[in-house]
DNA sequence: CTGTTTATGTACCCACGGGTTAATTTGTCA
DNA sequence: TGACAAATTAACCCGTGGGTACATAAACAG
């Protein structure tokens, strides 16, 4: 019932090197796209493992299951991210300029990471099971707190920012509509047209929520953006 | 291999209404809790049939498939916060006191609606294919931009909004935190504790979140709630 | 009361896809 | 140079779950 008249059973490539990192990346680079692109359930292994240079069994190999390469996925892009976030140095500006830029590179930063966001959307849709598991993530999170405590504090002290400016809160709202503005494209999109979405419309809501969100901290700030 | 020795075959429900609306309303309920809960790839349909008081066939009947089940589900979130959003009467307030309500009640809105949020997230992780099709949900988003453009151009024409105060921006803005407050609080309570969804501090935030906006569009206002 | 349409229930099919088995090659170290 | 571990391949297994076939009861028209 087998046995193909050419080359019997020993079709197997008969030539290899052993590179078990690069093989990793390999497996991990494509199986970010096939989950931020489907979701957990909807990411397909076999699919993953024909987009890769190797073979399905490797991808066991590698990372135990599903699950697992979801985790290391997971934990692949949220450990890039704040990477990003690390490069960003604001601790020579004067607070009101260091607080425009972390919101706008915050903005940035999101526009630019559709993987990312894509993959904490999947991971909230699965309440946050995988993330929790995960002992690597939480310590990736205190930089950028520790960043806006920073700024918030010299603000406080010289004078410039509202006693009520404080750094979760700050992170909470930058995120919200970094995040959602990426996020929620789709249907925001569906319902009410794509022209926020356009590349001067987006300016023009960088510009508007930082100058609000400056407004919102620094006493006496006029938030020219909103004339 | 079967013939149970009780009842043969006929082991069958022997009596039984018809009641199609009922059917219907039933499936689609639970439905609504299933795709949330799980997603589209993730909900399962023997799983969905059998919380039923029905059979997977009527869902069949009714709905075709899984995806115009889900599509079925889309439509009735979207539509029920639509008609929760029009029981709100802004028109009789003067404008601070109407965009402050506006706010403030999209807020709430979003924070009691856990479903109608995980359902827009699974939409947008399927790049809002499905909500597209739908024709009934494109009309159905007029309203909220309605409210806010009358409120807009009231609070303009009395001298007390900024010029640059534009409704479809402001629902941008106001959606983002109010909804994501609700959608990411898995990954963000993960990342960063879950302080700020106690009750007082969701209070606090969603008085200087509006008390943000009304900084950001009202001239002259002072944002005593960052104090 | 009979024929037809609508609504419902039961049992089944089968492909898709997560996971495994077993063999085979590559590299390494006595 | 031969044994042993690590890396890799191809082929297979089988449960899950989306979807269907078929029978039959309710409702209704004439």
């Amino acid at each position: 019932m087998n046995g193909s008249a050419d080359s019997p059973a020993n079709s197997r490539k008969t030539s290899w090197k052993k590179d078990p990192e690069a093989v990793k990346e390999n497996i991990l680079a494509i199986a970010t796209e096939e989950f931020a692109a489907h979701g957990l359930s909807g990411a397909n292994i076999n699919e993953i493992a024909r987009k890769t240079s190797t073979s399905k069994r490797m991808i066991y190999y590698y990372f135990g299951d599903k699950e697992g390469l979801y985790c290391a996925v997971l934990e692949g892009v949220y450990s890039a991210l704040r990477r990003s976030e690390d490069l960003l140095d604001v601790a020579g500006l004067e607070p009101v300029q260091a607080l425009r830029r972390l919101v706008e590179s915050t903005f940035d930063t999101h526009a630019n990471a559709p993987h990312f966001i894509r993959l904490v959307m999947i991971e909230n849709i699965h309440n946050g099971d995988y993330l929790r598991k995960s002992d690597i993530v939480p310590k990736l999170n205190r930089s950028i707190i520790d960043k806006l405590e920073e700024v918030c504090a010299r603000g406080k002290a010289m004078g410039l920012f509202r006693d009520g400016a404080d750094a979760l809160q700050l992170h909470w709202l930058i995120s919200s509509f970094s995040f959602y503005n990426v996020s929620n494209k789709a249907t925001f999109s569906a319902s009410f047209g794509t022209s926020i979405y356009s590349k001067s419309q987006q300016s023009i809501l960088k510009a508007r929520t930082t100058d609000m969100i400056l407004a919102a901290v620094v006493i006496g700030y006029e938030p020219k953006s909103w004339n």
